[in-house]
DNA sequence: CCTGTTAACGCAACTGAGTTGCAAATATAA
DNA sequence: TTATATTTGCAACTCAGTTGCGTTAACAGG
């Protein structure tokens, strides 16, 4: 049982020829995949609605998680912390590229400790920095 | 001349029925603003396409600020600090409920100060805090 | 190894945010 | 008052993402 049929089996998820592709293409991504990139990379042979519905329950699984991006379109990484239904936080900013729209997981940037303001409850944080990557400075 | 006659003026802007009633919106709101919200509060007879384009003009003029929402939907308030069009950055946090997705402004929460990764070069930085508001609370 | 159950898939049709092109209206400067 | 440039409104479009539904296939229990 390869890594990736093992994730899946233990989150309840079957072991299809399709789910194991996607998990693959992640593991071996550096940067975050949007729906585009991965019909691109996985070939136009599955229905978007397959994709769509694949990332949604790897999302609730906490194999991936959503990355912000500008441009009101989805992004999606693999977790690298332990994550699960219930517990599903990352301590990394997200990095964009102003100029090709690269956007990853910058784990070497912590996440800063809020204080809570009177009358909030504080959940979770994001902090999303946007500037040059290395392939465009 | 009023204060969102004279903004608009200030920034090369016409003073349109339309584009003062939309300013004075935004003076007048505490929360941040959608495409819907203002189509709720103006009333519908102006054409979405009028809103979206008044909507561009202040942003690249400075009068308001893009706040990131979690739906994929666009929000905007009013910039506090004196922004132009080659100026526009913020230094405070965005906060959003996850209940009732209102979304506002923390001017308490100032960003923090990052340094910068070999390779990159970071430009802007965006704090996104998620939780429970007080009415939700 | 079979078989019933349930998750996953694929297609078509839809929704909703935002955009583009163009002609008509109107604010402003000369 | 008029010329010009901005703004408006309409129609038609694009593009991400969703829903419904019938079919296929994974896998657990016998």
């Amino acid at each position: 049982m390869s890594i990736s049929e093992e994730l899946l089996s233990n989150y309840g998820l079957r072991n299809t020829a399709f789910r194991k592709k996607l998990l693959k293409l992640f593991q071996n991504s550096e940067s975050t995949l949007t729906v585009e990139n991965i019909k691109d990379k996985i070939g136009r042979k599955n229905d978007k609605v397959t994709i769509y519905r694949a990332l949604s329950s790897f999302e609730k699984s906490g194999i991936i998680h959503q990355v912000p991006d500008k441009n009101n379109v989805s992004r999606y990484a693999l977790c690298t912390s332990t994550c699960n239904p219930s517990n599903h936080t990352h301590h990394h900013a997200h990095f964009i590229c102003d100029h090709c729209d690269n956007t990853l997981c910058l784990e070497e940037i912590d996440l800063p400790k809020i204080k809570t303001i009177k009358g909030f409850k504080f959940k979770k944080t994001e902090l999303i920095i946007q500037g040059s990557c290395p392939k465009c400075l």
